[in-house]
RNA sequence: GGUCGGUUGGCCGAGUGGCUAGGCAACGGUCUGCAAAACCGUCUACGGCGGUUCGAAUCCGCCACCGACCUCCA
């Protein structure tokens, strides 16, 4: 009923309505990690944006396969494709074989996206697990006569191209443009054109990572295996196709560009690029060496963390933006997005205790479509909470006895909130009173019930020892007109 | 240098040609034995200069500053 979700399509840079080619499948494709280091905040961000929607789409009644992928050969260090292979490099300096490296970054990536609460995509294939679907698409390319060998490895002959189609529909780069910005990279390269990719590269003597080809023994060109695997999993071609914005040139526009050689056209009806996290106003990323790891987040291990941050903190503080905004990562900010998750969750607990009256002060359905209508605008996950708050603020008032609810708006507030923050948002309670044992919750009434004999005789000195000094064991006393409430902080 | 994007109140962050999100912080009040929580209220911003318009933070132009991509990066 709310099927009218529209996103923001890279390829026209226009938001348009979301159509499925196949109703109601939808095949989405997000690039995943490199499995070379430890997963850090940059990582989460395309993780949840495309969490969120995977999980939007499943509720819109979407039978959705999700592929991520997981990058584990091909993966050049340096400039113009003539650099180590990162994962090689990587399992030479720490004695290890590629393979442990990969099973242990892989898993290490899997354990963080587990705590901020992203599901798994239906496939997660590896490039490794795919070379015969890589080598499959150069022979292709090769045959239609747009890559060429040059010393074993194989290239995608962009300028040829360019010629036919247009290089550059998804970056809106220019050929012409290119040869000038990367002039200074030619020289000793098996390239035509600096802006050629490789499709396969040989590998040198010593390179670890290799695979038997009629080229050469080698490994894949790193564009090739999003193409390579979306194809398999997906068919030629498929609704969405996700990934961070730095990705957007080189990498999509190659993707685009082999596909459009091996299959006939582009992969993908709609791209959607998540935009970067800044530190500073910079970007976190490996290359500037300005990361903070998301281990380091939860543990607040890193010279510039004032504490340690919870998954559902991180979560919420990267959903409090738009995912085509840049967000910029302070203490502050983090700050303030704890204490808002802390006051939403409280909030959707709160629904509970209403007490029904006859009277409607919230329009329930009119909050509701304003929350979808967040939903479907490229998924405004920011307005959406926006939204949120305002229930919130209303579940507190209904509580306080400020304003009456009647019982059918209660149960649908009560359901429509779960959707959208559990369900939708993703977002859990993480208190440990969750998993508060019966024992626990007695021994609690019963403390707090001395408590309550002790202010009734007006023993106050009792009453604030009590309270202190379970607040110094990490347990909260709310008094209320009801009396206490408890939480474990 | 080229291409693209941004500049919003103390901070973070939405958004729209006029009805002026939200969170955090701050301040005042209600409640409370006190406090916390909760509630109510206050704080009205859109880089600069021009232009279009009855009306622009929102559209256009110029300028300034910041960033992303052009090499690996989510």
């Amino acid at each position: 009923m709310h099927k009218n979700l529209k996103i923001f399509n890279s390829l026209s840079r226009k938001i348009e309505l979301f159509e499925p080619l196949n109703t109601p499948n939808v095949g989405l494709y997000v690039c995943g990690p490199t499995v070379y280091g430890d997963p850090h905040l940059g990582h989460a961000r395309p993780a949840i944006t495309f969490d969120i929607l995977y999980r939007y789409l499943q509720h819109l009644g979407y039978k959705v396969r999700y592929i991520r992928n997981i990058t584990d050969v091909g993966h050049l260090e340096n400039d113009a494709d003539e650099g180590e292979d990162k994962i090689a490099k990587k399992a030479r300096l720490e004695q290890l074989e590629p393979m442990e490296v990969v099973q242990y970054y892989t898993d290490r990536y899997h354990e963080f996206m587990k705590l901020l609460n992203v599901k798994s995509p239906s496939i997660e294939p590896r490039a490794s697990g795919h070379i015969i679907e890589q080598l499959g698409i150069v022979e292709k390319i090769l045959e239609k006569g747009y890559a060429y060998e040059s010393n074993g490895s194989v290239y995608f002959d962009v300028e040829k191209y360019n010629k036919e189609h247009k290089y550059g529909v998804l970056s809106g780069r220019v050929l012409e443009d290119l040869y000038s910005s990367t002039r200074d990279l030619e020289g000793q390269s098996e390239k035509k054109n600096s802006f050629d990719f490789a499709l396969w590269k040989k590998a040198s003597p010593t390179h670890i990572m290799r695979w038997p080809s009629k080229y050469s023994d080698g490994f894949p060109g790193w564009h090739l295996e999003c193409t390579a695997m979306s194809a398999r999993y997906l068919g030629e071609t498929f609704d969405i196709h996700g990934g961070g914005m730095d990705l957007l040139f080189p990498h999509h526009e190659c993707e685009i560009a082999q596909s459009v050689i091996a299959h006939g056209h582009g992969p993908a009806k709609y791209w959607m690029h998540n935009n970067m996290i800044t530190i500073n106003g910079q970007k976190m990323g490996k290359s500037l060496g300005n990361f903070i790891t998301l281990e380091e987040f939860f543990t607040g291990k890193h010279q510039l963390l004032k504490q340690a941050w919870t998954p559902m903190t991180i979560r919420f503080f990267i959903l409090q933006a738009h995912y085509r905004s840049t967000v910029d990562f302070s203490n502050e900010a983090l700050e303030a997005a704890g204490k808002g998750l802390k006051r939403l969750m409280e909030g959707m607990a709160q629904i509970e205790k209403i007490k029904a009256g006859k009277n409607d002060q919230f329009n329930v359905e009119e909050w509701s479509d304003k929350c979808f209508e967040a939903l479907n605008d490229d998924l405004n996950t920011p307005v959406l909470i926006a939204h949120l708050f305002d229930a919130v603020k209303a579940i507190n008032s209904a509580v306080a006895g400020k304003i009456e609810m009647s019982e059918n708006s209660v149960k649908q507030l009560h359901d429509l909130f779960r959707l959208l923050v559990v369900e939708i948002l993703g977002l859990e309670t993480e208190t440990a009173a969750e998993e508060t044992s019966e024992t626990l919750s007695g021994v609690m009434d019963l403390v707090l019930n001395i408590r309550q004999q002790a202010k009734m005789n007006k023993d106050w000195a009792t009453a604030d020892k009590i309270r202190d000094e379970l607040l110094a064991m990490g347990i909260v006393v709310k008094d209320g007109k009801e009396g206490a409430t408890w939480e474990v902080k």
